[in-house]
RNA sequence: GGGCGAGUGGCGGAACGGCAGACGCGCCAGCUUUAGGAGCUGGUGUCGCAAGACGUGCGAGUUCGAAUCUCGCCUCGCCCA
């Protein structure tokens, strides 16, 4: 048939032409069954090296941001291995969560089978990349061989003392039905990170991890090499404050003082009012009966409005005044005690002293009220301004009317003030956070159960560990109702005290499904031991991961929850490491063509199927990485990704011997005939090679993948320029094509073992060594020189490297482009950068 | 409102303070083909016939020399409120 025969370029014979389907599977295939990409544990010769690139969550199909994620750290693990090191590459899968709970809602199936079904799919979509994952330590969280050690950790965390329960108000999400940590609301209008439904606020028993208590070292980054931008957020989401705690007695003497943390203890003698959150436990007990109904309405007011609003700098400043008075312990001076809900409870000590002169909200507020505006610190102008908080407070600004302190400046005062306080014991230098403890219960099923039964006698204990894992029960009701569906499941309720072996009830809230991933990456190390939740010794050899990839938008979320995991672990004596990733990347979000998040309600999702089936998996990871830079991602356009087949299609002409053979007049035995034409073109040709050596592999482990794909392009261009010059065949040509398809392995890793075998190499190609460099090598002849008169270019000098400066400035000065210039002027000074240009000043008019 | 980052051809994007626009897409011309949503060759920042001039969001500054460094402004993105 005429179509069938000329859809194939001329030239070549049946199963010579490049056609990725008819290769690319096959060696998928082999290098599974030769478990090629198999970490070893007993490698004695080589370094490991942990590559990591975050698990997804199994929701159904892999999309193409799968594909750009993985991609980037399948080149880096590669690329590391071709150097030399034992290289350990992991997949596995997030796979509890709240998806598989709503596909059970909404479709009746058994959240277990919908996510089985869902992990086949993706197994076999991730294998169709071509990625080095060592499948065979895979993890699936959602496995009870997995959350067994879940609850094991959880137990051992209870133990320690960091796992707690405690009544809080918690964000909760009308929407999904469930608790909410502080990390997973977003946004001004805090909604639900998942569902963007608004949340709300309730008072419930719930689980917490002590993540507090690690604030402190959550904020050093000096031992990892981590992008400054999560940095700054983690940081930032700590929100560590220092300042000062400072007492202010109450008239009634019988009652304790109000303690309220400050930042700025330097104006105090501005404080002309204190403001308690309306929750404040000392509101009852002070409220003056004349002020009581007042009160009242207000805080139940305050207790209706969430937090956003309390918060909101747009909104009014409201509050009431209770009746009772403190005394501000610098000026003794009586200051009245208002309530207002811009005051939280759970921040600081829930109470402030109120400086409306040097704080915007403290002024709004006794704007609006008429409340006494006392102004204590003033810029080196002396001008204040009149309508607003003056805030600045640096060593410029100085303090009045402060009695002994005036005349100091902001920074030396806030020392002196402090350290006075104390003296008079009223009050000590403090630091505050920002960071809440992680909240870790979910009112879900598809989670793993806390490992917690209820005794009446002995309260919350632990279920023993020889119990675990506290099994999931298949047969529950999945309508949302607010609790948890386990609770409707007598026989999961029933459990018994460890204590007393009596009837106890079993804690029916699931874990957050970040307690599953802050550790999957210790499981990986020893992923099917039976009886601990990892091997020691093999923690000891993987651990810590070396590089780490992933979406940055897990930056306070999973970043810092497994950064607190492994400090606790190592308190506990089950790590001996303070990082769990030395070094973490992240990709950027491919987004769909009309710029906006690939979703399926959008219907801007692009498949990365038809594209593998059309292109070849080399075609589509290539393409991807030579979208821009990785970190960056963009909007998806499939328009160039014929350019990436091109340049397959490409190196299949300059590597297949047939193919190049073929092409030029020599043939594939004409080494000797080419070698004797082709010396200069061969040094050119081995310059290339070499000059591609260096810079792809520095783009390699720079993660520049979209500039590597443009120099392995110009290698191709030069070897295809040399093809074309017949001097396929030479040493320097074939020598060129072997470092080609070694340099594309990492990146294109089906055609590069193709060409490889076709070529008569040993396979495979994924276990030859990174080409060696040669500096001589790839170093120029001769150079173009740029020749600048006034910084701007005016001619170019062609010289070798070693042509000496004062001889470069005479060839230069000589050039009749320059003389134009000068104008038979003598040049005011010249300026020459060894290699790169010469730089001609010209006398000014 | 605060913090961080980014603005370069028609498009994606290159460029240790040193030749702006690498590489690719698209487009144009030619070749090849019975045919083309194929292949090959050449061209392609703007203005200009040319010589040349201008050109990296806008405005200033530092420098022999600035896309790159500094300051101010504008726009967009992300995070936090």
């Amino acid at each position: 048939m005429r179509t069938a025969a000329t859809s194939r370029p001329r030239g070549g014979p049946r199963g010579e032409r490049f056609d990725p389907a008819s290769y690319e599977a096959r060696w998928r295939e082999r290098w599974e069954a030769d478990e090629l990409y198999r970490a070893r544990d007993d490698d004695a010769e080589r370094d490991k090296h942990y590559v990591l690139t975050m698990y997804p969550y199994p929701s159904g199909d892999l999309h193409i941001g799968h594909w750009y994620a993985a991609t980037g750290p399948d080149i880096v693990a590669r690329h590391r291995r071709m150097r030399g090191l034992n290289v350990m590459f992991p997949m596995g899968f997030d796979s509890f969560g709240l998806p598989a709970e709503n596909a059970a809602i909404d479709r009746g199936v058994d959240p277990a089978t919908w996510t089985a079904a869902n992990l086949d799919r993706m197994r076999t979509q991730f294998r169709s990349m071509g990625c080095m994952f060592d499948w065979s330590r895979e993890v699936v969280t959602s496995d009870p061989a997995y959350y067994r050690w879940t609850q094991w950790l959880f137990v051992q965390f209870f133990r320690a003392g960091l796992a707690y329960r405690a009544k809080a108000p918690v964000d909760w999400c009308p929407k999904d039905q469930v608790v909410l940590a502080r990390e997973q609301v977003e946004g001004a209008d805090r909604h639900c990170w998942r569902c963007g439904t608004q949340v709300e606020k309730r008072d419930l028993e719930q689980w917490f991890f002590r993540i507090t208590n690690y604030a402190d070292e959550l904020l050093d980054f000096s031992a990892i090499d981590w992008p400054e931008p999560i940095r700054l957020m983690q940081t930032n989401w700590i929100g560590r404050s220092e300042g000062a705690e400072i007492v202010f007695p109450l008239d009634a003497p019988d009652i304790a003082p109000i303690r309220v943390f400050t930042t700025r203890p330097d104006t105090i003698f501005g404080a002309t009012f204190m403001v308690l959150a309306p929750e404040h436990p000392l509101v009852e007990r002070l409220t003056d009966a004349a002020q009581r109904a007042d009160v009242e309405a207000y805080v139940a007011q305050a207790r209706r409005s969430t937090e956003i609003d309390r918060l909101s700098a747009e909104r009014e400043r409201t509050g009431v005044f209770i009746g009772a008075h403190a005394v501000n312990p610098m000026t003794q001076e009586r200051i009245p005690i208002w309530i207002a809900d811009y005051v939280l409870p759970g921040y600081g000590t829930g109470a402030i002293m109120a400086v409306p002169a040097h704080d915007a909200r403290d002024h709004a507020f006794a704007t609006r009220y008429d409340l006494p505006i006392r102004h204590v610190v003033v810029p080196p102008s002396g001008e204040l301004p009149a309508d607003r908080a003056f805030v600045e407070h640096g060593a410029d600004e100085v303090l009045v009317d402060s009695g002994e302190f005036s005349g100091m400046p902001g920074p030396a005062a806030i020392e002196a003030i402090t350290r006075q306080l104390a003296e008079n014991g009223m009050g000590a230098r403090a630091v505050t956070y920002r960071l809440r403890d992680w909240l870790v219960s979910r009112q879900r099923y598809w989670g793993a159960p806390i490992p917690i039964v209820y005794c009446d006698e002995h309260g919350p204990q632990p279920v023993p560990e020889e119990q675990l894992p506290v099994l999931l029960p298949p047969d529950v009701d999945f309508a949302p109702t607010g609790v948890s569906p386990l609770q409707s499941h007598a026989e999961f309720l029933a459990g018994s005290c460890p204590v007393c072996h009596g009837p106890a009830r079993r804690e029916t809230d699931t874990m957050d499904t970040f307690v599953d991933s802050s550790w999957y990456y210790l499981r990986y190390c020893s992923p099917r031991d039976a009886r601990q939740a990892w091997d020691p010794d093999q923690v000891a050899a993987w651990m810590p991961v070396d590089i780490y990839t992933g979406g940055a938008e897990h930056a306070v979320l999973h970043l810092m929850y497994a950064r607190f995991f492994v400090k606790a672990l190592r308190d506990m004596g089950l790590v001996a490491f303070d990082e769990p990733f030395l070094a973490l990347r992240n990709q950027g979000q491919i987004l769909g063509a009309d710029h906006h998040r690939m979703s399926k309600s959008r219907g801007n999702v692009q498949n990365p199927d038809d594209l593998t089936s059309r292109y070849g998996a080399d075609a589509v990871r290539l393409f991807l990485m030579f979208i821009g830079p990785w970190d960056q991602g963009g909007p998806w356009s499939s328009t160039g990704i014929d350019g990436i087949h091109r340049f397959l299609a490409r190196v299949w002409a300059v590597a297949d011997p047939r193919s190049a053979g073929t092409a030029g007049p020599l043939g594939g035995d004409g080494a000797q005939a080419a070698d004797s034409v082709g010396g200069q073109a061969g040094r050119a040709l081995r310059r290339a090679t070499h000059v591609a050596i260096r810079d792809v592999g520095d783009d390699y482990a720079a993660f520049r993948f979209n500039t590597a794909v443009s120099k392995l392009m110009e290698l191709t261009n030069a070897i295809g320029r040399a093809r074309e010059a017949g001097h396929a065949g030479s040493t320097a040509y074939e020598a060129a094509a072997d470092a080609l398809l070694l340099l594309l392995a990492p990146i294109a890793p089906h055609i590069s073992e193709e060409l490889w075998a076709r070529r008569g190499r040993p396979y495979s190609i994924h276990q030859q060594a990174w080409p060696e460099f040669d500096a001589r090598l790839a170093a120029a002849d001769t150079i173009e020189l740029p020749v600048q008169v006034d910084g701007k270019l005016r001619d170019r000098l062609v010289v070798t490297p070693d042509t000496p400066a004062e001889e470069i400035e005479r060839m230069a000065l000589a050039s009749p482009r320059v003389q134009t210039y000068l104008r038979g002027r003598p040049p005011l000074r010249v300026v020459q950068i060894a290699g790169k240009l010469i730089n001609i000043v010209a006398p000014g008019e």
